[in-house]
RNA sequence: GGGCGCAUAGCUCAGCUGGUUAGAGCACCUGCCUUACAAGCAGGCGGUCAGGGGUUCGAGUCCCUUUGCGCCCA
């Protein structure tokens, strides 16, 4: 009939202290969570996890996102497919790079050959040590695995059901191959293309950066007022807070309709101090309200000067160097001794000093007017920089990415309404993205921890590159280092001298790579039979602000490479706010540790405030649900406890479940169970949780105390049995709705009394259920007898214990007649002698006659 | 300047496609050792659902608007 008790195992004292280690233990001994490759595409499951940046650290952000994902995962799994749910770790691009400047105290200098033998000193020295660029990248890689382990070790004891045994790097041999292989299809398809072009750099780093790593800084400034010269001699004035590019000066421009300067238009003036004849144009962009009206067009102060060269097809004069300071080499263009002059006052001036020197001089020749007038300007950063970019033009990589073709930016504006978008209005942020790029993905970075480009050039009879003659690799020598490895016909003697080849001296975006973690996690075109069994993946959780980068860029690498989605779903997660609604942030110094965290309350208990929160919610940090979910943690143990203690156990057959309330929270219990199910499937987990945990505390609060006096046997043997089958069947359904959020004590409590991981059985269903549901609308009335008659109690300042002589219940006749189907379960537990039903007017009420104390 | 989101009890938040006296937890107050749990249990206090206007028989929910906060983009 059913299963004995006897091989239960319920602890005396049960506690939630140390289920994470015992727990993280048996599931990796037990593989609990490794990916069993055998199952077909429609029988898996597959995320595409974001890697954390491991030369980072983890915050409390981290461990909210990632649980969430997590829940999805558990409940996937116990849906019965296979996931696949890998781990990464970002230890590509500049913060990897910083991090071993400063740890070691050395510098990248690719000009070095490496030294195979090579030892980083035990301690920073204070000037930092010149290597090459592959001892620098043996020493990112040597930093990033003892992070890895940090890492990995915050992530078991948080409960990850990751499989541990899948987890990659975005650097290391596997996410090369895989990146220069993407890179090397766009080129063969013309969606890979280099170009000399004006390029946002950052002076600092000295690399180009893309739009998506860009900043507006508010910034103070000054408008200098500059007097241009007319052919009669008059004086045009401009407004200008770059004075330090008047030599750069290419045009001026007015607004077509400023009728203050038609007159003006295709007439030419020249340049105060250098005497550079330049001619004054028109455009839309020119805004008449702006200082003057009249501005001068620079090679190149701002992106506008960029817009109007380019449209009004204007000349190129550089002044600005890589560096950020001002050229050594005196223009040609400038055509006077004076002029000359005045720019070798501020040649290999910075920007900034070279502006001073250029007001001190235009002052003195009484080229200005008035006093600098202080404004507050937009100033574009690199995101990671600390100096207003500059402008400088210099030859790139690119990957279309509809920025500059409005076919492609349609498809990829359509891809983003294909893909199911959790919460649906994040699709805004990555619509309005996309339809807002004004260039192509620029992908090449002049930095050295990456993924090299991996292509050579020829070089002439003279020793210089032939960029249009491309010496590109076979897939299968992938990866490769061009500046260390040599192009097949080619030598190593045959590097950098006339006829022979030079290296691509540049690495790839970060992004570049990371917009490949699919195909990477995945091992696209290394195992094409693991390939075809994940993609397109199922999920992509991540955060909002890296829509524009992470996921944009993810997008189209798959529209381009394979003409799908990378995924069907995105899970979107918002922010964790600090008590002031402030995001939290380490600059604020309002940062916990997680790990201090998982101490003090549980992973548990930290998961439980985790999944609290809706998704894409910004979510106030708040020890208080982490002890809520610690003590509902308890509680499970506790109630599990009682009822296993009952000798409850599952029964082979419903109909011994005969007992109406019974039926009734079993009914209810089914509710919830398609409540949850339906909430999981729209990667509501929060929700799912709330519906669990309300039925659970009215579970243990009134059920288990109306039935403790039948289950114990008081009425009998069948009343009994229907009682204990009951509870068993809602304590092993409960568990199972409880394990995607508090793995660590449904997996205790399941442990006590059934085989297997309950992270591996079924989700519950309502065919399980199916035979052993009655009316749930008895459960709610018979709380509320049960509520009247401790009201009363309660009042009357008396125990819970305290008999009760008589309690009339009046309520209409449906109620009554609920009420009655549990008027057995209902007086004992409430101890009362006499329970009188009577039909009346709503709402249902109580009255207690409590009996004299004895 | 454009877009998105948020505003509900002292605090943190639920309230789906508009439907009877607006919910939960925490906190607070009053009690209760009750044989699973005092890390518990019972009961209670507490809200002109940001302000204004509109649609409707009916609005926390839909529309407009104002204010405040947050984020993304220019």
């Amino acid at each position: 009939m059913s299963t004995p008790a006897h091989d239960t195992r319920v602890p005396e004292k049960p506690t939630v202290d140390g289920l994470e280690e015992r727990w993280a233990q048996v599931w990796e001994s037990q593989g609990t969570y490794r990916f069993d490759r055998s199952k077909s595409r429609e029988q898996v499951y597959s995320i595409d996890t974001p890697p954390p940046t491991v030369s980072g650290s983890l915050h409390v952000g981290h461990v909210f996102s990632y649980t969430h994902t997590d829940c999805i995962a558990r409940y996937q799994r116990m849906r019965g497919l296979e996931v696949f749910y890998p781990m990464g770790w970002d230890d590509n691009g500049l913060p990897t790079e910083r991090r071993v400047q400063n740890y070691f105290g050395v510098r990248c200098d690719p000009s070095l050959p490496y030294d195979p033998s090579y030892e980083p000193p035990a301690s920073p020295g204070k000037e930092q040590v010149p290597i090459s660029r592959r001892n620098f990248v043996e020493l990112c890689e040597r930093l990033t695995v003892e992070d890895e382990k940090v890492f990995e070790e915050l992530w078991r004891r948080l409960g990850l059901s990751v499989d541990w045994g899948r987890t990659y790097q975005t650097i290391d041999d596997v996410a090369q191959r895989a990146s220069q292989r993407a890179f090397l299809r766009n080129l063969a398809r013309g969606e890979a293309y280099q170009a000399e072009a004006p390029t946002l750099w950052d002076v600092t780093f000295r690399t180009a950066v893309a739009q998506a790593e860009l900043e507006d800084r508010e910034r103070d400034g000054k408008y200098y007022r500059l007097g241009f010269v007319r052919p009669d001699g008059e004086r045009v004035w401009i407004e200008t807070t770059r004075p330090e590019l008047l030599s750069a000066c290419v045009a001026l421009v007015a607004h077509p309709d400023d009728e203050r300067y038609q007159p003006l238009f295709g007439s030419t003036v020249t340049t105060p101090l250098f005497g550079v004849e330049v001619p004054v144009v028109a455009h839309h962009l020119a805004d008449p309200e702006k200082g003057s009206g009249i501005a001068m067009i620079c090679t190149f102060g701002d992106t506008t000067d960029v817009t109007w060269w380019r449209e009004l097809q204007l000349p190129t004069r550089p002044v600005i160097g890589w560096d950020g300071r001002i050229l050594r080499d005196t223009p040609e263009w400038i055509p006077t001794e004076a002029g000359r002059a005045a720019y070798e006052a501020i040649a290999g001036l910075t920007a900034f000093s070279a502006k001073e020197k250029m007001v001190e001089l235009l002052t003195e020749a009484g080229c200005t007017e008035g006093e600098p007038r202080a404004t507050v300007q937009q100033v574009k950063f690199y995101e990671k920089g600390d100096k207003p970019l500059e402008i400088v033009t210099t030859r790139q990589w690119y990957i279309r990415n509809g920025g500059r073709d409005t076919g492609l930016r349609d498809e990829l504006v359509a891809r983003g309404a294909e893909l199911a978008w959790h919460p649906p209005f994040m699709q805004a942020r990555y619509t309005s993205w996309v339809e807002g790029l004004n260039g192509d993905w620029l992908i090449s970075r002049q930095r050295f921890f990456g993924v090299p480009v991996p292509v050579w050039y020829r070089l002439d009879d003279e020793g210089l590159p032939l960029y249009d003659e491309l010496l590109i690799p076979s897939e299968d020598q992938l990866p490769i280092d061009p500046s260390s490895d040599a192009p097949a016909g080619y030598d190593e003697s045959q590097r950098g001298v006339p006829g022979g080849f030079m290296g691509d001296p540049d690495i790839m975006d970060t992004w570049a790579t990371s917009s490949l973690t699919p195909q990477i996690a995945g091992r696209w075109a290394a195992d094409d039979d693991l390939w075809s069994r994940l993609y397109p993946f199922d999920l992509r959780p991540q955060a909002h602000e890296i829509i524009r980068t992470w996921l944009f860029s993810s997008v189209v690498r798959a529209h381009l490479e394979d003409g799908v989605l990378p995924w069907k779903h995105a899970a979107i997660s918002g922010w964790i706010l600090d008590p002031d609604r402030k995001k939290m942030s380490k600059s604020k110094g309002n940062v916990v540790t997680p790990m201090g965290l998982l101490d003090e309350h549980g992973a548990d208990g930290v998961r439980y405030w985790a999944a609290s929160g809706r998704p894409g919610t910004d979510t106030a940090f708040d020890v208080g649900q982490m002890k809520v979910g610690r003590r509902l943690a308890i509680k499970i143990l506790n109630a599990s406890k009682f009822v296993l203690g009952l000798g409850a156990a599952l029964p082979a057959d419903p109909s011994v479940i005969t007992d109406p309330l019974d039926r009734a929270m079993l009914a209810a219990l089914d509710g919830v169970v398609r409540e949850a199910t339906a909430a999981f499937d729209d990667y509501n987990y929060a929700r799912a949780l709330e519906v669990a945990e309300q039925f659970f505390w009215s579970f243990c609060d009134d059920h288990v105390e109306l039935v403790k006096d039948r289950a114990y046997g008081g009425r009998g043997e069948d009343a009994a049995l229907s009682a204990k089958s009951a509870l068993a069947l809602a304590l092993s359904v409960q568990l199972r709705l409880f394990a995607p959020v508090l793995p660590f004590v449904t997996e205790e409590v399941w442990s006590w009394w059934q085989e297997g991981s309950v992270h591996r059985a079924a989700w519950p269903s309502s065919d399980e259920l199916a035979g052993a549901t009655g009316d749930a609308a008895v459960v709610a009335d018979v709380a509320a007898a049960l509520s009247g008659v401790r009201k009363a109690k309660s009042e009357a300042k008396a125990s819970m214990r305290a008999d009760v002589e008589r309690a009339t219940v009046t309520a209409p006749a449906e109620q009554i007649a609920r009420v009655r189907e549990a008027a057995g379960d209902l007086a004992a537990a409430g101890r009362v002698a006499d329970l009188v039903l009577v039909e009346g007017p709503a709402p249902l009420a109580v009255d207690v006659v409590l009996a004299p104390p004895a």
